[in-house]
DNA sequence: TAATTAATTTAGACAAATCTAAAAATATGT
DNA sequence: ACATATTTTTAGATTTGTCTAAATTAATTA
């Protein structure tokens, strides 16, 4: 009755199970978990079948899956990990936000608690990673922030981005060149109308930014004091 | 014609060999190989095929084993992310020498160029690992010590300890209970001539200390100026 | 040198994680 | 409600890395 152990693959799908509950859009499907991994939904099947005898998650065949309390443990401490890591690159090594994520998909499947319990205390215990992501602690409690995507920001309102929906390299490598990364302030000029795009004016620069609403649903942010 | 991937499987096989190599005890037979990874030996036949595809190895049926130039940079290039992982651990995280081995047996797989570059200029660019094994740098090029073992220490002679044979968690957590660590100077006191044992002095103490050949055997050390 | 022993390879099997193609179950639309 | 479309599962195959048992080659000993 120990500690079955789980291979990086079973945690890899833990995980984005973990992260399509998140998204609570309802069911978990295997096509879902399929598409989010880039796996043939067979192979999916497959494996629903050898993490449900594992009890890391329920699954009753066509009724899609959820995670146990002891699959999301472990969907937990992975994320732990993965952005305890990120950290780690972004402020200790000096790597970008765009180039950690890769890195880090590797890295945290390392396996060794006194490791991880060092690595935190040696990086301060942070609460958020590179990309605004809550870091859980070592016993898997975080904080989840209220941001906002910057799509639903009020007119004349002040924000500060705080968080990204898109974590690709593209996507980052652009907010960097514009300047929008994390902890920026700005305050909403105008709402266009026709595109739902908008112009912002960032704190302490002169010159308007245009931002698509496509960028703007990517873009999370939280009210800033006036 | 470009580079084939490694897979972690032999990247570790490629590390065996190089160790067997390094020890020159002659030929590398598939048997040694086996015997020095807990891997049968059908199974070692049926990789060494696979790594001789690859031109890893130069490999001939039951004439045993060679390095290839190419061979030989992945096996050192791996040996370099293993000491580099292990300084990191020791001097940032605060692990002990003991306990780095494992976790770097996990870290030494990880691909990613620009992360060891930025983890070597973190730890200023470290010439050996905790264990006093030199650590390549990003050219595979390293120093080799002149150490000798403690055994073949002359009586009266005065040493430095700079290295162990032995990296079992077992034994070094036996020189540090008797504070035989790694930059620690002795002088022989005595060699007894039944059991090839020493009585050692360590500098700055009182007691001499009783050290068996086994021991003595296992530990690496420089000669010291007087 | 011939017989015996030891090392190595071959043959056949298995588990994990994947695939494609086909079958079965569920969902959708008129 | 029934036909059709979509989703999911099953069946069978493949790759990687391992195993055991048997066959073969090399080494040792008498
Ligand atoms: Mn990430
Ligand atoms: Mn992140
Ligand atoms: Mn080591
Ligand atoms: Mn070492």
């Amino acid at each position: 009755m120990q500690n079955k152990s789980v291979s990086q693959t079973e945690e890899n799908y833990l995980k984005v199970i973990y992260k399509l509950d998140e998204k609570a859009e309802g069911k978990i499907s295997t096509s879902s978990i399929s598409e989010m991994m880039g796996i043939a939904p067979a192979s999916v099947t497959d494996m629903l079948g050898k993490l449900s005898d594992k009890k890391l998650i329920s699954y009753k065949k066509y009724q899609g899956v959820s995670l146990t309390p002891s699959g999301r443990k472990t969907a937990v401490m992975v994320i732990r990990k993965h952005r305890l890591w990120e950290h780690f690159l972004v402020e200790k090594l000096g790597l970008s936000w765009d180039e950690v994520h890769e890195i880090a998909e590797q890295l945290e499947h390392i396996r060794s608690e006194k490791l991880f319990d060092k690595l935190d205390a040696y990086l301060k215990f942070p609460k958020f990673d590179p990309h605004g992501d809550p870091i859980p602690d070592s016993n898997g409690n975080f904080t989840n922030t209220s941001a906002i995507p910057m799509s639903s920001c009020n007119l004349n309102g002040k924000y500060l981005i705080t968080g990204v929906a898109d974590h690709s390299a593209e996507f980052l490598r652009y907010l960097t060149r514009t300047g929008m990364i994390l902890g920026c302030q700005f305050t909403v000029k105008e709402k266009q109308e026709y595109d739902n795009s908008f112009l912002i004016l960032k704190q302490g620069t002169k010159n308007e930014l245009a931002v698509s609403n496509e960028i703007a649903k990517k873009l999370l942010v939280t009210k800033a004091r006036d």
